[in-house]
DNA sequence: TTGTATGCGTTATCAA
DNA sequence: TTGATAACGCATACAA
């Protein structure tokens, strides 16, 4: 291939119509619209530089040869992918997808491609992922939570490269898009105590491992501190999330007939395993047992009403970031938007169709 | 930039130790190591092809400088971007997340990364999706069902791009990867005949707009024909996949009163759903309505056994297509996996926690 | 408006 | 084992 220098520097001036070996690229159509690669490049990129024309017949021969510009060639001279990258642990089993989902469609908005990370185990592999989007050229990244090992940050910074953290709040590190929970922990805390709760408990995720069941469960002592209560101690705990986990969970605080009128879980899943535990208890749900959620996903709310939720509107996180990225990738001060709003939701009194049993109790 | 020709190469034959402009290239490695570029990059790829004093050089000058390759630029030299591509529509609120999680992994395990596209609205954007994976240089693609477009095939085609269609069946279009649904199917229409059933029912997603949803309600439809039975016309409801769903059209069956002591759920959602209606009835469920199910999520288990269910192994998709295309890459045969076994689980009599409301019904 | 000539940072070929 | 050098395909500054 190389050492050819009596040879035409490309040596297929003939476009691969049946289907030649390698892609078209620029050269080719050039060659076959009878003009110069440059002018190519700017017929499909800048078409207003370009006459009337030339451009119809570039079109063309873009048409007929398939082509398809080069990402990498592109990359290399603009120095920029048009990539961004994105760091999810845990990915499958947990509702980052939505947030993922929401992420990548606003990227895609603005012709942005998402590289996505999910590794198994966070800490182990973290900084090598980084590494791997770091060559793959991203032009940005988004991570999940504030909690990020020192050299994660230091390869960013090293790296100039634009990053932001979701699902999280406040960190010195960097940009954070993140929910109000504190304001909907204090929002459940109020409605569950003007109901007359005065005692209760909280099951949720793991604080040492996971921030965000950390700042749910602050948020909640914090809230009832406020008012001068606190959580039951008898009916603390701190499990994965999981229906599973909920269910047994609420098996062992009845088993042990926690002195609580309402518990509060960490997710829905928790929640609807909670739920699912006290039908089989045999407990009257609605008058001496209150339960609430964080992150409103739908089944739990076909379970047993009333559950109170703090909906967290997971897609904006991804939504936010996406527009967060683009707007720092443009150059532009890309504020960061305030913690995002909660919306605290009490099935009994919404529209959503009550649970019949509801009825009778 | 350019017009430079009194200058060296490259201003900066000092390392940017503070952090400057550009970052480090194998220029710079080179000249910090005092070797040249080609021995840099043999040094890192090749290391058994230099020797065990310059390569150590080169890795020290590699470590103080930060260097990270350019993917682009070896990507450009190399024609291939170890980067695979998958499209999987609606990709939020599916199970299609634990797929792609595994498949991730499996790639990322060899080195691959994924760009990942997850369109809301399938048709109308897709051969655009495909096209900006092409650009981005994606070494194969991954793909949600065998039912693309023809353009889409044909792009495919004319790239001579690997690909494999995920959750599908015996495609000529492609190879695929998936479940043996309709054994599936087989088991639980064969279970619930034992179990004395006679009339049975079907809630499912829409056939029309999706193959999997087709496919099971075809796996079910068969069985029973081979048994001389058909579904009950009465208690047939195709509806969107979503615990609302479910729960709604269970609603329906009831205040009909379809005559049937069986339903077969498409996913369990829908299961959930349905099993959360029943509930509300007031019908007693294991002796008059037995549900069953594609799917396992793990929460239907813990409404209110006996619930039958078809567990697919969704990470498997994954993980079989990741094989599948990193095999392809290597210029492997990639054999196609045969179907994926599924596995009948009846809750009653597997070891799974039963509901308690199970044991005095 | 269009053509020409670099340069982007690697890899791979060939010669030393 | 190492160095020099030609691609890889595109974008762009400059000249025309």
């Amino acid at each position: 291939m190389l050492r050819r220098p009596a040879t035409p520097k490309r040596s297929r001036a003939v476009p691969p119509a049946g289907g030649t070996a390698r892609p078209a690229s620029l050269a080719d159509v050039a060659a076959l619209a009878g003009v110069s690669a440059g002018t190519v490049s700017r017929a499909l990129s800048r078409p207003d530089m370009i006459s009337e024309a030339t451009r119809a017949r570039v079109l063309d021969a873009v048409e007929r040869l398939g082509y398809v510009t080069n990402g990498s060639a592109r990359a290399l001279a603009m120095r920029r992918t048009r990539t961004i990258g994105a760091i999810v642990p845990r990915f499958g089993t947990s509702s980052f997808p939505t947030m993922i989902q929401a992420l990548e469609t606003t990227l895609a908005a603005h012709g942005h491609t998402l590289l996505l990370s999910a590794p198994e185990h966070r800490e182990a592999r973290e900084p090598a992922i980084l590494r791997a989007l770091l060559e793959r050229g991203v032009d940005a990244v988004a991570l999940l939570g504030a909690e990020q090992s020192a050299q994660t940050f230091a390869l960013l910074a090293a790296h100039r490269l634009p990053f932001v953290l979701m699902w999280a709040l406040d960190s010195a590190d960097g940009d954070c898009i993140g929910f109000d929970e504190r304001a909907g922990a204090a929002q459940v805390v109020d409605h569950l105590a003007e109901l007359g709760h005065r005692s209760i408990g909280f099951i949720g995720g793991r604080t040492a491992e996971n921030e965000r069941a950390r700042a749910r469960f602050r948020g909640v002592v914090e809230a009832l501190a406020r008012r001068g209560m606190s959580l039951c101690e008898d009916a603390l705990i701190e499990t994965d999330y999981g229906f599973r986990q909920g269910f047994e969970a609420m098996q062992r605080l009845v088993q042990a007939r926690a002195p609580v009128t309402a518990v509060v879980c960490g997710n829905d899943y928790l929640a609807a395993g909670a739920l699912s535990a006290l039908d089989g208890a045999g407990i009257e749900v609605p008058r001496e047992l209150s339960i609430a959620s964080f992150n409103d996903n739908e089944f739990a709310a076909y379970l047993h009403p009333p559950l109170t939720t703090v909906r967290l509107p997971i897609a904006r996180i991804g939504e936010e970031a996406g527009r967060y990225l683009i707007a720092r990738l443009r150059g532009e001060q890309a504020p960061v938007p305030a913690a995002l709003p909660v919306q605290l939701i009490v099935r009994a009194s919404t529209g959503v169709a009550p649970h019949p049993r509801a009825r009778g109790s």
